[in-house]
DNA sequence: TAACACTATGTAATAATATAACATTTACAA
DNA sequence: TTGTAAATGTTATATTATTACATAGTGTTA
């Protein structure tokens, strides 16, 4: 079962925000889209955007500084986040690939580390920017 | 054979810097560090980081907005890049792993896009930091 | 040599991203 | 109702990165 969230007020209107978009949005675009609801400084965006990052609703697109909604109902794998991004119209999209998230949830190497998270993010051109 | 880059001044001295470095090193503290050596402003910094990414000799740390020297031997693979990161003392190492980069430059999906390029980040505690 | 293209440098200003510090309020359980 | 954790509001500031413009070096070729 998953936990429920119920999500505050500000988290609320920023998720719903980024939800809604086509596209990774950044913080400070956020903020200006956001001022109409009464949120006015960058802090209480980034508040909204860490917790909304910690309980998986959303992820950080960490090459672009930007934010999309989790495609994968509400991230049990927040944990084991992989994206492709288009380096040409920066198109990103969550990649769920059980092969995938196998493989890596499972790697060890020598080193000795315990890995717990990963991020992983693929570049390159989409169906659309190939055929260009 | 792999490609010479002859680096320029600016460039050697900042590689230099990051290649000395057992953490990776960030931009305004790379900054800091040179400016005996006549290098000023930010934007000096950032182009030489931007060439030395360019060509292999560092790699970004997307997750800590800082630069490691890549340990690859000027990596054939900076296209193709994985690192370990201790979330207790923020131990950086590049991962360098047959199969695992075997596996990620053939991954390929449903989304018809061609993939040129990824950047894995591995999160955990070192061995040091587990036995803690 | 001269003309050209290309890369690198120097400098100032500014943009974009993110956090610190502090005061107050809300949610909710013991 | 008292305690506590989470969330909010606000101001200021820190950190990361780029724009714009001028100049200088490097190598190639006419
Ligand atoms: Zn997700
Ligand atoms: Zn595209
Ligand atoms: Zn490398
Ligand atoms: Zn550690």
């Amino acid at each position: 079962m998953e936990k429920q969230h119920n999500l505050s007020k500000n988290q609320k209107i920023i998720f719903d925000l980024i939800d809604k978009s086509p596209e990774p949005l950044k913080a400070y675009s956020i903020l200006f889209n956001v001022q109409k609801k009464g949120i006015n400084a960058p802090l209480q965006v980034y508040r909204a955007l860490d917790k909304l990052v910690e309980i998986g609703k959303i992820h950080k697109i960490e090459s672009r500084n930007a934010f999309i909604a989790c495609q994968n109902s509400s991230c049990q794998i927040s944990k084991a986040t992989a994206f492709s991004i288009c380096e040409s119209c920066e198109k990103v999209s969550e990649i769920s690939n059980t092969k995938l998230s196998k493989y890596l949830s499972n790697f060890a190497d020598e080193s000795g580390m315990k890995y717990s998270k990963y991020n992983l993010e693929f570049f390159g051109l989409c169906k659309k920017c190939k055929s260009k």
